[in-house]
RNA sequence: CGGGGUGUGGCUCAGCUUGGUAGAGCGUUCGGUUCGGGACCGAAAGGCCGGAGGUUCAAAUCCUCUCACCCCGACCA
């Protein structure tokens, strides 16, 4: 490709409306432009990319027994009816009535037609199984669409669907797919980890997420420094100590604390530490409330409580809610006494707790002294904190640390929940109906690329990993009178079907160097008079920032041999 | 949706407080001098100041409404 000719608008200066690297990036080198919120256009260069990420990601899926297919983006709401989840996606679908007014969605995913197909053809055990997958666009209409397009509310997306004739089976799919996700972002030279997951409202029993390690990412993700134990801070858990209590078990007393209401003023006026007191947090379902208890430093993991009271829409009580709808005194508020007025969890760790403190639920007053296990009533409990950086690992004496990650993958366990919802059945070797065992399995394409370039950039421009670079070679000229020579390296690594960049614009060295590093592909190979004084060109790898003189004969060889060395 | 912020040539922004009819840098076009890390000189094109309504002799500037976009929270590949 000669640059004379790329539609690459690029940019020198970052426009404001980018925040992050990769979306500064993208729109600075020429990739992207945005058309609405979330919503972008892909330029060539953007394209190339998410072309190389697609392919691989194709040939990783039919290594692992998919079948490639494209489902309909219009969907008829009928089939979300069916399912149940025309009513639970919500706002986040976008719905269209065709000129008859029967309504439709645009596909946010695509358990419910990928199911209704398969059902539709397959009656028998010796279909199955299948791996079904597609690549194309999504559609979300997010609540807060940003970071580009880290998180757009049109996004290209792989999903693959199994069916499955048992759970066996399904964990043939589930491993299949996990071999072929690890394999998809190591060749895409990302570095990554994959994480236990909460399975969140698609449903299902197992999950784990893959998570591009970058500063910029969404998700914390803790993992174990000893062993390979890795989860999303939503999911994780850690074995905390239980302090052996060898003091003695007292009364509870009563104890004026005026005017100290959070666990800090109380900690200092009492001269405790955080440890010894358990915190009572008012949560609203929507039909109602629900008190936590929670040992007063740590925090709730509101995913495992939203799991545990199986509801979608918890929100914190505000303080004026508590005084004026629970009647309670906001900032002296206790388990003791609720018992019968309001559902009461627990974190599993405040039932280890020895003589506490807490909220009296009298203005100005807290308990001294309480044993959870004796003097709280009613409580049931439960794993309903986060996890943190610094504790044990659940699974062996390792320490947990913490990192960030963006999410590019996700492999979930469905079992029978959309089979049943849509009657996908099968009949078994002894003519049994049975319903099928599916599991659902997405890669972001678009955040993959997105992603890459958060991990790989530095404050010139992108450092693309060379199997998803748009292109692999860039050939700049110092002034045009290296041009005939430039053509004829560029025609010889072209006829190896090495993609180069020819850098053929009449502008000076420093707008094609800047401009170059702004793209960020891996091999600039620069022809100038001084190295071609002495039979050379100048070789500088993007990545590195190593730089060689390469013999000209021998370009079109080194070349080759740096692309296979980096494959590997 | 709640909270915060921004809309002025393609990009980055000034002007708004204290109304007087729009500026700079970069980019673009043309001419010239240049040419190993975003050159220099000269000339030019390009904006109904997000939109609607109002106040006023006069509105980018004040008021009302509205739209879009960005950031923080709930959602998620």
């Amino acid at each position: 490709m000669l640059q004379s000719k790329l539609f690459a608008p690029t940019l020198r200066e970052t426009p404001a409306e980018a925040e992050i690297v990769s979306h500064q990036l993208m729109l600075r080198a020429g990739m992207i432009r945005k058309s609405a919120a979330g919503m972008y256009t892909y330029l060539p260069l953007a394209w190339r990319v998410l072309r190389k990420i697609m392919q691989i990601v194709r040939e990783e899926m039919d290594r692992e027994g998919g079948q490639e297919l494209a489902l309909p983006i219009v969907q008829p709401a009928e089939l979300w009816k069916e399912s149940g989840r025309w009513d639970v996606y919500g706002d986040e679908m976008f719905r269209l009535e065709d000129r008859h007014h029967r309504q439709f969605c645009l596909g946010p995913t695509h358990e419910e037609i990928i199911t209704t197909t398969v059902k539709n053809e397959v009656r028998s055990y010796r279909d199955l199984p299948l791996r079904l997958y597609q690549i194309q666009n999504k559609y979300r209409d997010e609540i807060r669409p940003r970071f580009g397009l880290m998180r757009g509310r049109e996004f290209i997306m792989k999903d693959l669907y199994s069916f499955d004739v048992d759970e066996a089976g399904l964990e043939d799919s589930y491993q299949a797919m996990y071999r072929a996700y690890n394999n998809i972002f190591k060749r895409c030279g990302l570095k990554f980890r994959p994480v236990e997951a909460d399975s969140g409202a698609i449903g299902g029993n197992a999950s784990q997420e893959f998570m591009v390690l970058a500063e910029a990412g969404e998700a914390v993700i803790l993992y174990c420094d000893q062993c390979d134990y890795a989860a999303n801070a939503e999911k994780a858990v850690s074995q905390v100590q239980v302090s052996d209590f060898n003091g003695a078990v007292k009364e509870k007393e009563l104890v004026a604390t005026p005017g100290h209401k959070t666990i800090d003023e109380v900690c200092r006026f009492l001269n405790i530490q955080a440890e010894q007191t358990v915190k009572t947090l008012f949560y609203g379902t929507g039909s109602g409330y629900i008190a936590v208890l929670i040992q007063g430093n740590d925090q709730v993991n509101e995913i495992k409580l939203g799991n545990v009271t199986n509801s979608k829409k918890l929100y914190l009580v505000s303080p004026e809610e508590i005084h004026e709808v629970l009647g309670l005194p906001v900032g002296y508020v206790g388990p003791i006494g609720l018992d019968g007025q309001i559902k009461i969890l627990g974190d599993n760790r405040v039932a280890n707790l020895h003589q506490v403190v807490v909220g009296a639920n009298q203005e100005d007053y807290h308990y001294l002294q309480v044993e959870p296990v004796r003097d709280f009533v009613g409580v049931d409990y439960y794993d309903l904190r986060m996890a943190a950086s610094g504790e044990q690992c659940p699974r062996c004496s390792g320490h947990l640390h913490d990192l960030r990650g963006i999410e590019v993958g996700q492999i979930f366990k469905l079992g029978t929940k959309y089979s049943k919802a849509l009657s996908a059945n099968f009949l078994d070797e002894k003519g049994q109906s049975r319903l099928m065992v599916m599991g659902c399995y997405g890669v972001g394409v678009s955040r993959t690329m997105a992603a890459a370039i958060e991990q790989n950039y530095d404050g010139n421009g992108i450092k693309w990993p060379i199997a998803i670079a748009p292109f692999q070679v860039h050939l700049i000229t110092v002034s045009p009178e290296q041009l005939p020579v430039a053509k004829e390296i560029y025609e010889n690594l072209s006829r190896q079907n090495i993609e180069v960049l020819l850098d053929d614009r009449d502008e000076r060295p420093g707008v094609k160097f800047k401009d170059a590093d702004l793209m960020g592909i891996p091999i600039r190979i620069t022809v100038g008079p001084k190295g071609l004084a002495q039979g050379e060109a100048e070789v500088k790898f993007r990545a590195t920032g190593n730089e060689e003189r390469w013999p000209l004969d021998q370009i079109v060889a080194k070349t080759r041999e740096y692309i296979e060395k980096c494959e590997q």
